[in-house]
DNA sequence: GCCTATCTTGAATGAATGTTCAAGATAGAT
DNA sequence: ATCTATCTTGAACATTCATTCAAGATAGGC
């Protein structure tokens, strides 16, 4: 995982994977059949990471849009951390090979939609409990209402994520990631 | 540049420059001394033409607001269109390369940052003749605003690039479009 | 028509890459 | 202690890649 998220995945030669899985290529081609195969897994272990991380944030006691604003301030610190990346993988993995591997585009596409749909029940949950101003009308449209902004907030998130390489202070992403969340709870 | 829109810095090939330039690799290392100079010459030809696009674009008689406007609906369609990359140059090569190619990293960031601050001259323009109804002090507190006008913007342009591949409809990527332009504008 | 300076050609080179496989190590069962 | 099934090792392989360079083509000046 690392490893892919610091070089990419062209860059990545087998002896980096070598390095740092501490495997020799044997092994690595048994279980893993491919280089490409180790992406993949990778990805799926970035994914179950990332997943239980999510479940794990959003299932304290304060307010979804508390949970919301804090996880939002997460991504920035992440941002602008110096290790590993400061990319996610599967945004990093998707700008790198998405029009050349239609599989992979699809798993991560999955992958990212998902993440997008769970950020829309936060959404709804705080919609349910009032705390959403939004004009609206009812059922349907409610729940159309809470896809469009999540799908805002996550449009917020990756415009973070390359904002950062151009302006990596936590002065300015977090006053952007204070204006996304202000503008998506207006 | 096609090219390297393409399939990116890494997994093009030489033979695919060859190809693409119609001239041999003797030549092109004449030229460009690498395959790296002349991803850097790319990336300067990308830049004019963007560059002279942008003041192309920003020279009519429309207002600054609506102009900003038209050049947002503009870079969705760009985002749905099939032909080479769907991704600017300038941010693909960022993401695959920042972190291993300093200089090029800061070639890329003073491109974009000039980018920017005309994204915020064009707010300044608005704001003069009283087309933005921020609240704000005045003078240098007003630039201010202006440039977090357009570090908002251009976030959100990072974004829809980066939220296309997920979602490559002109439906939603127009509706967050539609939408970062209201927020940005109120 | 010849000469010179610049540009073009494309086969050759060496390094690095992803991949394979036969030999060796390991551990659990009898 | 022996056997067997699984896992590990790392040298070897074929391929691809970026890069070089000597030979050839071209065009402009005299």
């Amino acid at each position: 995982m690392l490893a892919f998220m610091n070089k990419g995945y062209a860059k990545t030669s087998m002896q980096d994977l070598t390095q740092a899985t501490g495997l020799h290529p044997g092994s690595l081609y048994c279980a893993f059949t491919n280089k490409r195969g180790l992406l993949l897994a990778a990805i799926g272990q970035y994914q179950s990471d990332r997943s239980t991380e999510f479940e794990r944030h959003f299932s304290g006691q304060q307010t979804p849009l508390e949970q919301l604003k804090k996880y939002l301030d997460s991504i920035v610190l992440e941002c602008i951390s110096c290790e590993a990346s400061k990319a996610c993988l599967l945004t990093k993995a998707l700008n790198e090979m998405a029009e050349q591997d239609d599989e992979l585009q699809s798993i991560i596409t999955d992958n990212l939609t998902r993440w997008e749909q769970g950020i829309a029940q936060q959404f709804a949950k705080a919609k349910t409990q009032g705390l959403l101003h939004r004009q609206s009308g009812s059922g349907k449209s409610a729940e159309r209402d809470c896809q469009a902004l999540a799908r805002y907030f996550v449009m917020g998130i990756y415009g973070l994520r390359t904002f950062a390489h151009t302006h990596p202070t936590l002065e300015v992403l977090q006053s952007l990631a204070d204006q996304l969340f202000e503008d998506v709870t207006r």
